[in-house]
DNA sequence: CATACTGTAATAAAATATATTACAAATTTA
DNA sequence: TAAATTTGTAATATATTTTATTACAGTATG
């Protein structure tokens, strides 16, 4: 299932990347994706813990970037809200007396593993300033 | 959200691939992956849609294959299994007063574009036999 | 010390996916 | 031709996952 993590973080991410300057708060971040604002911290507190922002509590408090936009890729951003991307497996344990069902879920893993390569790549090769100059 | 379209599918199709000359039963098929036979048929109705297969009704009934499983791509049954893939959009209506909630979507939208031509491509390279094979 | 924030856990609501039931229609074969 | 077996499909129920909300403790500012 895929939830929005990715989005909601690259939402906050441009943002930030628009005041690099300032604390944002996550009442404000909110507004810009009509979200609650407990939603935000938490993907705050995911982005935190990879040291890509840093918050302050208190009175005019809040959120920016620890790193310049043109050093955060996509791909990291992927990877810190994605697990990984697939198309579905098999779920609840196939025959193992079936030589495919015994090996479904792995062999589908492995065109998983290909594809998220693919992403990867693709994604390492974007910036966050890239994605926030669109805007 | 991901379904498991796909995986039923593929695991669907590798099954008839392995008896290409039998009409295989929904619940003979439904056997392998642990699965409702009603779901299993919804997914051959579909496959049939799509001219993949052909299913016989009544006693001694069951679905096999239309094509050589070397002429079934993955990509094919990627297409008629999947919208597309994404890595999620801001779901609220973003908002239209704030330049990155205007066009966060569109932008996000863009990404995946490419993404997805990726994917399609890496799995227009693999045929149905080819991922038969593996097992 | 009042105000305005963050941080986080607990819970509720909504959305989506999966499973089941039910039964009509088709085909085989005895 | 009747019994058995299978598909086709709609309707409904259950389970799972996401998303939203509530609640409140902790922290900095002015």
């Amino acid at each position: 299932m895929i939830s929005g993590k990715f989005a909601i973080t690259i939402h906050i991410l441009t943002l930030l990347s628009k005041f690099p300057d300032e604390y944002l708060s996550s009442e404000f971040i909110a507004g810009s994706m009509n979200l609650h604002p407990v939603l935000v911290r938490k993907e705050i507190a995911n982005l935190k813990k990879n040291n890509i922002v840093e918050s302050k509590e208190g009175k005019n408090g809040g959120t920016r970037l620890l790193k310049s936009a043109s050093n955060i890729s996509l791909d990291a951003i992927f990877k810190m809200t994605f697990d990984t991307v697939t198309l579905g497996f098999s779920k609840n344990e196939p025959n193992p007396d079936c030589p495919v069902g015994k090996q479904i879920n792995k062999n589908l893993e492995n065109l998983y593993e290909n594809i998220n390569e693919k992403i990867s790549l693709q994604l390492s090769g974007i910036s966050l300033e890239d994605f926030s100059n669109k805007f």
